[in-house]
DNA sequence: TTCTTTAATTGTCAATTTTACATTTAAATT
DNA sequence: AATTTAAATGTAAAATTGACAATTAAAGAA
């Protein structure tokens, strides 16, 4: 019967980096560490990883702690694993990224640790290595939603053009021409126009679109063109 | 003094995936497995992590262990967490993809591992998920390439153009036409064309080439767009 | 009712990029 | 000198992108 007993074994963890959209802006869900070291210093939402779980059930019962929700787009970013990461004891960490919906977080917040959203430039200093991972995180957010219609996940069911235009022009720091991007976003054949209007926002109104479900999961890898540059794959 | 004492730990691992190109087609690089369970079945070169190194330091070791080589293309893919991976104990494997100079390769090898390169169409079947990893990798080398050139890792560092065109064919399981691929190659700015040709493999010699060294990194993030859709980023 | 205001919606033309396609050229061999 | 092999190269049509401003819908004010 073969062993490994002569290896070594290290504590392994997950965190989370939880995207949200509140219609302006791009924001990030922080926690205040409940613990020592660093207790009450801002941080990722995380843990370690349990003898029963895979590193992707870790995050997704994270997230479900933190948000109350299941279901949510969470996708592995990177292992990090410098030894020193961790002042207390060697600890790797394997960081996942969710897009959700706000509004559909701030119907089932739980209080349990106390979490805030902080607009993405106004992030505050973070534990460990947490701010690598952000800045990580946000690279690859920029550079997959260049690329695949990811951000979609971070708006309710029904959205309008100027919300999406909104939230593209906050994930890249820059301004689209209007009539150009409604263009490039309806030729994908992603988006179904409703019927009704969004009153809330303009006399007009804007018209609602929701996703195409049949060409969403079928378009997911189809390669848009939205952004010149977008930053390296991570 | 905050500990993390109650906290299970676990073994982990590194696994590479190493490409190499030998001028037609694509190749990976596999080991006999020296140890049980599984012993003697293909597998990826790999080893647990120390105590006192990062996983990128591991993989480096590892990979220099394999093929005698050091400061090559190598990359994080991914986290493999499965509680029922490793059927002996329970084990994390951050898997890595490396590029390497087939013929700087062969120049090196050590044979202790009795390591093996197959074409990347007829690999064997490998131990754990082993196979799983492979198939990400080729994913990811496929997506990444489509927007980066890192397939000139593979290449020597004189090449020609009918050679860098088999290449990106092989990679794809496409074939381009020669003229668009050319055009398309020299208005990234990254080729400097040399004053002497491969005689080697035509009558007529075909020129070789080299890395733009100053535009290579300067460049290395422009999205090129050789690949109508390029597979899903992993 | 009409006018004003605000933001949503929509179109065109020029420039660029992409695609499809075949001939010419260099050099070795016969 | 003729043949053979593979490398190197150009052009025109089609598609896409980028730059640009006028019109429209609806609410609120006069």
């Amino acid at each position: 019967m073969a062993t490994y007993q002569k290896q070594n074994r290290l504590l392994a963890a997950v965190d989370c980096i939880v995207f949200g959209f509140d219609g302006q802006k791009m924001n990030l869900l922080l926690i205040k560490r409940g613990f020592e070291p660093q207790k009450n210093q801002w941080s990722l939402m995380g843990g370690f990883i349990e003898p029963q779980e895979s590193a992707d059930e870790a995050a997704c019962r994270i997230l479900k702690k933190l948000t109350g929700l299941e279901g949510l787009y969470l996708e592995q970013l990177h292992a990090f694993t410098d030894t020193q990461r961790d002042p207390i004891e060697r600890t790797i960490s394997i960081a996942y990224f969710a897009l959700i919906d706000i509004n559909l977080y701030q119907k089932q917040l739980s209080d349990e640790y106390h979490p805030e959203w902080f607009p993405l430039h106004t992030i505050p200093p973070l534990i460990f290595d947490h701010s690598n991972m952000v800045e990580m995180a946000k690279k690859k957010l920029r550079y997959k939603a260049a690329l695949h219609p990811i951000l979609f996940e971070l708006l309710p069911p029904k959205f309008t053009l100027p919300v999406l235009q909104s939230l593209f022009e906050d994930v890249y720091g820059i301004s689209f021409d209007k009539r150009n991007f409604c263009r490039k976003l309806m030729s994908t054949g992603l988006l179904l126009k409703q019927g009704d209007k969004d009153k809330e926002n303009s006399k007009k109104g804007a018209y609602y679109y929701m996703l195409n479900e049949k060409t969403y999961k079928k378009n997911f890898q189809k390669v848009l063109h939205f952004i010149p540059n977008p930053n390296e794959v991570i």
